[in-house]
DNA sequence: CGCGTTTGACCGGCGC
DNA sequence: GCGCCGGTCAAACGCG
């Protein structure tokens, strides 16, 4: 995938975001929970990888993983945030005809997941969940990802 | 030639 | 105990 494929606008409804670079953004994502108005299919977004299973763990240790989500509206769903992705499965999604897009950063050591996923109530709507951190460095240049950002209208 | 996508099969958990 | 469901693996193919 090359990264030139970004289309020309996504507008994030991410409450809190500015105009302070993506990796502002991506740090602001580290709220433990974000409300969203339709997406709630799953049971929850309490789900399963990384560290810890879900819910409730023996000995009263309760060990929630992170899982971050964005909407954004864009026509693509190739939204590159950076980071190299392999995608490693795709899957319908019960009332939802677009089906969801796993994908994995394929740097080593870096476990991080991500999942693309569209409304069918509103197909410019897409949503992505990220799930874990990055350790490393992004690969791209940050200009570049600047440039990005100027792509992505923020509107609340 | 290396890497990423694709697609069906497989697996583990949960519900019935 | 069985079947469904969501998630992941893995082989093959395609592309740069």
């Amino acid at each position: 995938m090359s990264l030139n494929m970004i289309n020309s606008y996504a507008s994030t409804a991410f409450e809190g975001a500015r105009g302070n670079g993506l990796l502002g953004l991506m740090q602001e994502m580290q709220a433990p929970a974000l409300n969203f108005d339709g997406i709630s299919q799953n049971r929850g977004f309490a789900g399963s990888g990384t560290e810890g299973k879900l819910g409730k763990n023996k000995g009263g240790k309760k060990i929630r993983k992170p899982k971050y989500a964005f909407q954004t509206r864009s026509r693509v769903d190739i939204l590159d945030d950076g980071y190299r992705w392999r995608k490693y499965g795709q899957k319908a999604v019960k009332n939802n005809k677009f089906p969801r897009s796993y994908y994995r950063c394929t740097h080593q050591g870096c476990n991080v997941k991500k999942q693309v996923q569209r409304l069918t109530k509103d197909e410019g709507v897409v949503v992505t969940t990220y799930e874990g951190m990055h350790s490393h460095q992004i690969e791209k240049s940050p200009d570049n990802f600047e440039h990005i950002l100027s792509q992505m209208q923020i509107y609340s």
